[in-house]
RNA sequence: GGGUAGGUUCCCGAGUGGCCAAAGGGAGCAGACUGUAAAUCUGCCGUCACUGACUUCGGUGGUUCGAAUCCACCCCUGCCCA
């Protein structure tokens, strides 16, 4: 028999958190947070993470699960979701991040081809030396798939892509089969704000991350020695605030920096979830309701 | 009051007679996305009846076949001298 998922998604600084929390102290669940920065230790602020207090109000999990110098991906995640999801009655996922959603929602064969850095370097070298075209043009020869399907300067993909194909001898398109996974069932749910109030609600987001120390939380972790480049500093409000106390930017500029590319990123967020037919997209009003709800 | 540098499409900013609806960047909007995903990448971006037409480059008038680009006057802004 399948376990029910209820599921709390969508763009950052929409209030998953709270809904969340209200949910589960209404009627009895764990939160299972669907993030790809919460996951480390020692980020608290500029990831929004549920405070020690929340935490005590109702269990979480998948939260500070490495070092911000450890690199982290979604199969690790998938791996301790799938293990925590044994271990709960009901689960409330929330989050943001929609690979994360998929990968836990169709079954994806993330295995068949683990990252391979030196292999990566190989071909970054390639393309640094040769072109991105050359690159894709590699693809085109050994996985036309693919190929079509990724844009010349997509270097990432075409890199993985080609990574795939060396690896295995396979296309990464055959990898990608997206049949749900027969072990959950999801009710998915969205906050639909108004965009002028998710930027707003954003911009107020920043400024208290600041307030509640930001930088002395940035300036911990660059002490105990996390490069920039490691996967954890990609988090946004990271490197710019190493930038600032580095001196390379002003305190103003890295304010705006954080607060317009949260904006960016809240709109990658919505075209992801916008394209996932199973969400239900909440009025403010609607998503206040909810927990009057018993979603199980 | 004198001198000087300027006023360009939402913003910054290039353009100094036709190749200009006007480079480039930013913002904004839309999209992609399968082991870095808070990452990475793409498209659109004056208006419309959109392989063409119309309106725009501080204002007005002028020169010219033709002006954002030249001339005159005016308005405004920065800096310097009084």
């Amino acid at each position: 028999m399948a376990k029910h998922i209820v599921g709390l998604v969508g763009p950052t600084a929409s209030g998953k958190t709270a809904l969340a929390l209200a949910l589960a102290e209404r009627h009895g669940g764990t939160v299972l947070c669907m993030d790809s920065m919460q996951v480390y230790r020692g980020m608290d602020i500029g990831t929004a993470k549920p405070t020690p207090e929340e935490q005590r109000r109702v269990p979480h999990r998948l939260l500070d699960l490495c070092e911000p110098r450890d690199p982290f991906t979604v199969t690790q995640w998938l791996a301790e979701c799938e293990k925590a999801l044994s271990e709960t009655d009901r689960p409330i996922l929330c989050g943001g991040t929609g690979l994360y959603l998929d990968a836990l929602s169709f079954r994806q064969s993330f295995g068949g081809a683990p990252a391979d850095e030196g292999l990566r370097e190989r071909y970054k070298a390639l393309a640094a030396e040769r072109g991105r075209k050359h690159l894709h043009a590699l693809l085109s020869k050994a996985d036309p798939a693919m190929a079509a399907r990724l844009h010349p300067n997509d270097e990432r993909r075409v890199i993985r892509a080609l990574e795939v194909f060396e690896l295995t001898g396979r296309s990464l398109a055959d990898f990608a089969q997206k049949e749900p996974d027969a072990r959950w069932t999801f009710t998915l749910y969205a906050v639909d704000l108004p965009r002028a109030e998710l930027y707003a609600r954003i911009d107020r987001r920043v400024d208290d991350m600041f307030r509640l120390g930001l930088m002395e939380e940035v300036r911990a972790l660059l002490e105990r020695g996390v490069q920039r480049d490691c996967t954890s500093m990609q988090g946004l409000g990271y490197k710019e605030t190493a930038d600032c106390l580095a001196g390379r930017i002003s305190l103003p500029e890295a304010v705006t920096l954080i607060k317009t590319r949260t904006r960016h990123y809240a709109k990658r967020q919505l075209t992801w979830f916008r394209r996932d037919p199973r969400i239900r997209w909440l009025t403010p009003q609607e998503a206040c309701a909810l927990p009057g709800r018993n979603p199980f």
